[in-house]
DNA sequence: TCGAACCCTCACACTCGTGTGAAGGTAAAG
DNA sequence: CTTTACCTTCACACGAGTGTGAGGGTTCGA
């Protein structure tokens, strides 16, 4: 898959996919004339990022965990280390409190919304 | 109230505060010397921004819906356009969709914790 | 063989939410 | 009167995301 596809099916820019991978966060193949090579698991490692990113973890960090969340069933024990799986835990809770907050302000608007409705 | 703690009660940073007075979301009081003066209110109000932000919305949209969400009781049907409704139901549809994002991503670490942990 | 539609790198520039610090005014307490 | 802890404005900078354009290569179908 070219960068094109890859775009066109995560929903990103390719300006964006180039971006990601001059971060670190994904590293696709080459063809011989230099175009980049995206095999199908890339879909779900783009959306995946784009979750992380939307959960406010900073690419400096995504790619640091991304190692250990990439293989869904054969997890890596091996590089995660207490400082790792502290920040992990952190981030979780910090996301926990991230949705709570979303989720009063949805339904903020949601109860302006019906209130204009009934009117 | 001054500045200082109204950052504290919000947990914001003074150049926060003055940042959002600059986008026109808020708008205090001026003392004589100059010092802005904050009533009661602006802690909900700070914190309905801090909350609007984190959900995604830019400033600029803030802006528009932070007068129809201001008063909990005394909803403003007034200067609800058409537009404005149909911006509100778009985000708050995206606002969902985020909330399930970032759930489905605070649970992937969760369960990573959880497998490290019964390693 | 030409054109369209891809792809490449490099680079400048803008937005948005923040942090940080400089340079200076004010208020209150020792 | 001086120190301390506020406050003011102004300005530079960063990270994330994104647009745009220059200058150039590749692939493929008409």
């Amino acid at each position: 898959m070219r960068i094109g596809e890859l775009a066109e099916r995560t929903g990103t820019s390719r300006r964006l996919l180039r971006y990601y991978e001059e971060q670190g966060l994904i590293t696709p193949q080459r063809c011989a004339n230099g175009y980049r090579a995206y095999g199908e698991e890339f879909v779900d490692r783009v959306q995946q990022i784009r979750g992380l990113l939307d959960a406010g973890l900073p690419t400096r960090i995504i790619r640091e965990i991304l190692p250990c969340l990439n293989r869904p069933r054969d997890i890596h024990f091996t590089d995660a280390t207490p400082e790792m799986l502290a920040l992990l835990e952190r981030e979780r809770d910090a996301m926990t409190r991230r949705i709570e907050l979303l989720t009063r302000n949805r339904d903020a608007i949601g109860a302006y919304l019906a209130a204009v409705r009934d009117r």
